[in-house]
DNA sequence: GCATCGCGTTAGCCTTGTCTCATAGTGGCA
DNA sequence: TGCCACTATGAGACAAGGCTAACGCGATGC
């Protein structure tokens, strides 16, 4: 077999990533994405994400931030209003909830269709996010019946039109009588995930607050009886509403 | 919420790639399992790999091979036995293997789980295939049922033990008269795969070869009653044994 | 009013992986 | 034997994405 025989370009073993917009001069890796997806989580949060804040979410040194949010800056991806404050412009929100999209989307299929374990889909999701393709995207929300919940309750934007991030209350602030609906469980903790898991604490159930011990001391709340006492890590974790 | 309750390292989006083995002190990239897929797939087609194939096949330029290749030798991972010859060292022939496992298992999933077109699958992978951990790539080897052929009849190595890549003699080797039943089928070249899809030329099916046209015209063989003129770019791509 | 501390940035460097351009070896053929 | 074509590599550059060390600067405390 003479190898000029193939079209090799469209075999290669591509190391850039896919394609994604038009719109947009450079492409897109990885590292923009995480860099964009960070700032999306951070200004939802907190209203603001800052130098720091994304250097700590993102487990890298603070100027290595500073430089990328440069190259994001000049690409109108961020704007800069005021001294230590970053926010996404239309333009990188747009290419962030993409990005969150293609996470929650993953982290639903890999649950859904291989179980694999709710506090790892994370994880999982983080290095796949990147190399799924528009195209194959659609086969998984296709497959999944267009869910519009990944497994930690977080809502997964559609494909067009608004997206609504508005996420209800952490645990923490909830007072003793009050009943909880469990909307969401933060994802970023696996091994408090997973421990939330095993008690059954997961979007849709119903937690009774029961009472809040002083100086800092847990959170007990009841679930099918069984009272659970929650420390402040693992009630700040989890967001909901009254049921 | 307090950022620095969180467990960060955890949850960050990590744009390093997943350590595999314990045996290697660099971390092997994409483009380090790129290269050595490569090199696997030239050296079991035709012996031996040269730095102007394996630009070739990666599209790259020779010299970005040819630095690669310093890396990879320094590592242990490829040999230079002699002038215009690259092999792989049995330490590298394993991390190529397991590459390569991971390509096709991911090939099949992708084919069987969603129903990515057949044509299609191998660009995807390629994509997907430096982001699935190992804990993942087990659990799609479960859900498929430890399949040992990709879409493309391409044998999926085991998880332990040997591998032999032994691949029978193209299309174009066959004379008239002979039955061949398909084997493999070449996954390089994505719209020549298409055709073949449409015209029902799959690993499994047995081919009738009718004739021989002379100056390198066609190869005519007989599927299903349907006499069908293949070129040598499709003969090429196609291998099977004597049915 | 001044020292300090936290935050962000600049400066300078490294690695990976690519490129182009130029050079060197090597084998075939007139 | 000499030339040509091919192959491989060296040299130098660049972009991305990291790092550390050092500096500037605003708020805060004394």
């Amino acid at each position: 077999m003479r190898l000029s025989h193939l079209h090799f370009r469209s075999m290669c073993a591509v190391p850039l990533p896919h394609q994604r917009h038009s719109c947009c001069s450079r492409v897109h890796t990885g590292a923009v994405e995480d860099y964009l997806q960070a700032v999306f989580a951070l200004t939802t949060e907190h209203g603001a994400a800052t130098t720091s804040s994304l250097a700590e979410l993102l487990g890298v040194a603070p100027p290595s931030v500073s430089a990328m949010l440069n190259r994001l800056a000049v690409d109108d991806l961020i704007a800069r209003p005021a001294a230590h404050r970053v926010e996404l412009t239309d333009h990188g929100r747009r290419h962030a909830v993409a990005v969150v999209r293609r996470h929650r989307l993953v982290e639903e299929f890999l649950l859904r269709a291989l179980d694999v374990p709710w506090e790892d889909v994370h994880a999982e999701a983080d290095a796949l996010e990147h190399a799924v393709s528009a195209r194959l995207l659609e086969r998984i929300d296709t497959f999944l019946g267009h869910p519009t919940r990944d497994p930690h309750g977080d809502p997964i934007p559609p494909r067009h039109g608004h997206h609504d991030e508005g996420r209800p209350p952490p645990l923490s602030r909830a007072r003793p009588g009050a009943q909880v609906l469990v909307e969401r469980v933060s994802d970023r903790d696996s091994t408090a995930l997973r421990h939330l898991g095993e008690l059954g604490i997961r979007p849709g159930v119903v937690l009774d607050v029961v009472e809040q011990a002083p100086f800092g001391g847990p959170l007990w709340v009841e679930l099918e009886g069984r009272r659970i006492p929650l420390g402040l890590q693992l009630t700040d974790l989890v967001f909901g509403g009254t049921a």
